[in-house]
DNA sequence: TTATATTATGAGACTCATTCTCATTAGTAA
DNA sequence: TTACTAATGAGAATGAGTCTCATAATATAA
């Protein structure tokens, strides 16, 4: 399914029309596997020539992560990141504090572990972040 | 130790004066188990006759946050909670999606495998966040 | 104590990411 | 095409948190 059937798709689900603009912020997202905050969006879009508002990138954003397109991150910053979410498993994140260098983890005993915990409260999982503020190699080595 | 005992503590650590509002504030947090934002804070001080204002509520946290008094909880959803430290052991935290309800869990297992994680990819782990969201017993009843 | 030197506080201005408003523009169903 | 809506853009508004700076309070020295 190419990018814009996909997109296309999650729009109908919604009921929203499908805009250049809706594709264009797309395009951006899904093309890249960094961890960038709306305004990085808006600026690499501007700098291709497309001039979409900062409301339209915020907007758009939201029906993606919505749908399951893209992921948005809270790294505690107060900017919101946002990843594509197209053939990647789930995982959480290791972030740098020191230069803000962002790698990914998965972990089965963890994520089975939480389950367990949620099920022992009688609750019931509906998502989790978990993130782990580390030094990495480089900053630790300096 | 008494209270203040641990705030003279604390701020002669820092180089800090003692003052009333410091007291205050801390008073106010160290007597509750609840997760509260720093306006919830300020109210609970201004409707006990106190008037502390919000910059110097916010300040003195920054201390007692950075002298380990206090914990800062980032839930992603753009205000800081707050919960009193002492005496408390390490724990993360549940949150109902619906309610608001927040409760702590703690788990040696995934304690560890924070460490394994981080170890594999050379990093050293510095702190970590582990909020599970969910719809917690009452509201899921419903 | 009292005087002196700082530091802390309060009020409100400011910041910055994000959301909202509303007039204009553009999809879409018939 | 038309006609009906929904989407967009520009900039105002929001809101948590931070900063500024004149004034007040604390710590230290005498």
């Amino acid at each position: 399914m190419s990018s814009s059937d996909i997109l296309k798709k999650a729009l109908k689900k919604e009921g929203l029309r499908y805009t250049h603009q809706r594709q264009a912020i797309w395009d951006e997202l899904s093309a890249s596997d960094e961890h960038r905050d709306a305004e990085e969006i808006y600026l690499a879009l501007y700098n291709s020539g497309l001039k979409v508002s900062r409301a339209t990138v915020y907007r758009t954003i939201d029906v993606l992560v919505k749908n399951n397109l893209v992921r948005k991150l809270d790294l505690g910053d107060g900017r919101a990141r946002y990843e594509n979410k197209m053939d990647t498993a789930h995982h959480d994140h290791l972030i740098c504090v020191q230069c803000g260098k962002i790698e990914e983890f998965m972990d089965n005993v963890i994520e089975n572990r939480q389950e367990v915990i949620v099920e022992d409260f009688g609750y019931r999982l509906i998502r989790h972040i978990h993130q782990l503020f580390v030094i990495c190699d480089e900053c630790g080595s300096k």
